[in-house]
DNA sequence: GTCAGTGCAAACTTTTTGCAACTAC
DNA sequence: GTAGTTGCAAAAAGTTTGCACTGAC
């Protein structure tokens, strides 16, 4: 699907979403939507203010992010992701599922993708629980703080046979 | 195995991270060590804090407890999550492996265990990446709040007729 | 004796809240 | 016109940091 197509299709299920509670289509809540929606992968909240400052897109406030970001959230048009200090974020509407990696040491995230897996987290039976989506982080070491940490303990051997 | 042995256990793990990596043996390490272990289930900071300050165990600053959980987890005795607003930690050694269901309506998150998912997410081949250990987190309605939902619409749709 | 570790308070970061002004309906 | 939203600033919540003191080695 064409980028211009999504955004229009996903600002289309916004105002089902909040024709259908209630809520005001104001224009700052339409920019941050877009703003989002141009994002490839995770942003906080900072993240988003910045860019939204900077570009001329629509200029909005800290507390102007955080309402409207429940409101996507609660529209299934992102999703919200806790790793590292400050909660990450990423659009959920026409994104291939994924799962991610996070390095323990820098703190580096990376997604894959992996059918097998998501098969059999989708066809998990669940009891007295209806699924609305998942989130699998795996923790480990991405490959360059492990070659690191190896060259790191080979310099330590070497001093202690000194 | 036995509670006790369990302590004696991880104490002794705990006793090997800490001469392996340089650190000193203090008795608050140990005694936030014994707490640990002695909580079923979830935790975060604050709980750990009022528990130690309530109890005669041992009378521990805010910052001791940040500084030795970070050395907890390096040392894999427990692991940390993230739901809701606050860190939340659980002891890992002697702990079956188990995922979590969280309930974006009322927060509530519940364990749950299937070997199948295990298996499936163990075998994962990862590249460029070497796993130490992962979460999966489950999210949507818990029974009792898919309940009232439904009650709740039920109620609106009366109205609505009236 | 030395320096890593501790307690305390202050600082910092992220998120929430109260309130006056604004505007979508 | 009115009530839901916004922006701002203050407050709250969680975590980190600086510093003097303590105690493990």
């Amino acid at each position: 699907m064409e980028s211009q197509n999504v955004k229009d299709t996903v600002r289309q299920i916004f105002t089902e979403y909040l024709s259908a509670n209630g809520h005001r289509k104001t224009p700052e809540r339409y920019a941050i939507l877009d703003t989002i929606y141009s994002i490839d992968g995770h942003f906080d909240i900072d993240t988003l203010y910045t860019l939204m400052a900077d570009q001329e897109n629509f200029r909005v406030s800290r507390a102007t992010l955080y309402n409207t970001i429940i409101l996507l959230i609660n529209a299934h048009l992102i999703i919200k992701h806790q790793f590292g200090n400050s909660s990450q974020y990423e659009r959920s509407y026409d994104r291939n599922t994924h799962h991610h990696q996070i390095c323990t040491q820098c703190g580096k995230v990376t997604e894959f993708q992996n059918e097998e897996l998501q098969r059999a987290i989708e066809s998990t039976k669940l009891t007295h629980f209806c699924l609305s989506h998942y989130s699998l982080y795996i923790y480990g070491l991405c490959s360059k703080c492990a070659r690191a940490n190896k060259r790191k303990k080979k310099n330590n051997n070497h001093k202690k046979e000194k």
